[in-house]
DNA sequence: CCTCGACCTTGATCAAGATCAATTGGTATT
DNA sequence: AATACCAATTGATCTTGATCAAGGTCGAGG
């Protein structure tokens, strides 16, 4: 494990950002990118690493390049709750508040595109493209907060595995392979433990709902962190959740 | 219970309107609120009555003026859960989507400023007082909804109960008592159900911890909604949160 | 006054998931 | 090769809250 690496000379030029399309400057010109690039700078964090605590006062805003993040929060007995899931492009921090709310911990490397807060701020207010995208971004992860509210509210254990397991089929069938054609495999960046953080679960009941969905044939496991979804549509059965998927625009 | 009231004659100022300091508005002045009292106009909804359905279109966005209105997604099996509670000065729909993905329904009487969504939208993308007032809105939705995140995955039935206490009690010592002077009084504005719906319970297990908090003297009762607090702190202790209640910016 | 219906309370029982504990398998360390 | 370590699995038992069921309270309307 390796120190923070602060001084990294990491540099990408936005035209090549694997992210481009879907972060916060995804609507920026040119000469906006230019102001971005000028307070940006990159960071690396080693899975396990954390990337700030709550309470912290943070100085930097900025979007997950490319790995896994995680937003939980710990209750002062240990009880533990994951409030987010930061895959590439989603946006890290609050602009206008000093101390964050939540630990952010790095599930797996994770490369982040960081902007210094106040100029960010700054530009924010003059630059409709950036708080324009802000807002709907934001919107969409209240959307994401409130579907993830109904699955700890009202789903059982096996029902979240599954629909965590649609999530992350979801996120890498859209980056790699033309969705559904068969068979989908899956890396769970994630460990037992982490999945309980997720779903409001002990990892036990994780590792046991696993199996049960191994045993009737919904998923096939190669090794731990490895899950072939044989049918698709058989593990969308077992979520509850209705059939259309809810495609809304 | 009567019928919705399209053709309402309600009409306020919004110099007298009591949301004004903290709705989407609160940031116009005297020319751009004279633009949106072009295109506002008022709704009631009785207590009970459906505001909108999920997957209904909808052609409005706006503010509860007063009463509360609650968000909430049904799975097919009839399992349902809140996933949001709106308060007067909260805002109801997504600027950039047709239809709506929850159903909205009036918990008490509701007053509604309406604003039609075409011509917000337009103004929305040439005026930065609104859409930056309601990107924060959307901010502090994301925070209350990774709270109750929390709530939902990690605490018991009895923590739950007292949490949402805590809430309505904020909430009411802000508008009325000069907060914590003594005891503290609130009208719930839910059903024994709503609240089940809201904290991931079954209205029996509501009504049992709120007997048992009644028991131990957390809480006295007056009738079914009314609820005695006679020692903030000590319903504080039951929540499970840290003390300090992370006050933050 | 009585009845009806909505809302709430309480009791008995059950099941899902938590907890405690032991074991396995894989990988890094020496 | 032996050891230690970590993540994961599996088993046994316990607890919390769900479920099923019965009754109570209160206000509205005949």
């Amino acid at each position: 494990m390796t120190a923070p690496d602060f001084t990294s000379t990491v540099h990408i030029q936005c035209g090549t950002c694997p992210i481009r399309q879907r972060a916060v400057c995804s609507r920026c010109d040119a000469s906006e990118l230019e102001e971005l690039d000028q307070i940006k700078y990159y960071r690396k964090f080693d899975a396990g690493q954390s990337i700030v605590w709550a309470g912290d006062c943070v100085d930097f805003v900025g979007s997950v390049v490319t790995g896994v993040a995680s937003l939980a929060q710990t209750m002062e007995d240990g009880r533990r709750q994951m409030v987010g899931l930061l895959l590439p492009s989603d946006f890290v921090g609050r602009p206008g508040r000093k101390q964050t709310r939540y630990d952010v911990t790095a599930t797996t490397d994770v490369l982040m595109c960081c902007f210094r807060k106040a100029p960010f701020e700054k530009l924010m207010a003059t630059t409709p493209s950036v708080s324009q995208r802000l807002l709907e971004m934001t919107l969409d992860e209240l959307d994401a907060a409130r579907e993830w509210m109904v699955l700890l509210g009202r789903k059982t254990a096996k029902e979240k595995i599954a629909s965590l397991l649609v999530i992350f089929a979801r996120r890498s069938s859209q980056s790699t392979v033309p969705a559904y054609a068969g068979s989908i495999i899956i890396d769970l960046p994630l460990t037992r433990e982490a999945m309980a953080d997720y779903l409001g679960l002990t990892l036990e009941t994780v590792s046991r709902q696993m199996s049960a969905l191994k045993k009737t044939g919904v998923i096939v496991l190669q090794g731990k962190r490895q899950v072939i979804i044989p049918d698709f549509e058989q593990l969308l059965l077992e979520t509850g959740d209705d059939s259309d998927g809810g495609m809304l625009d």
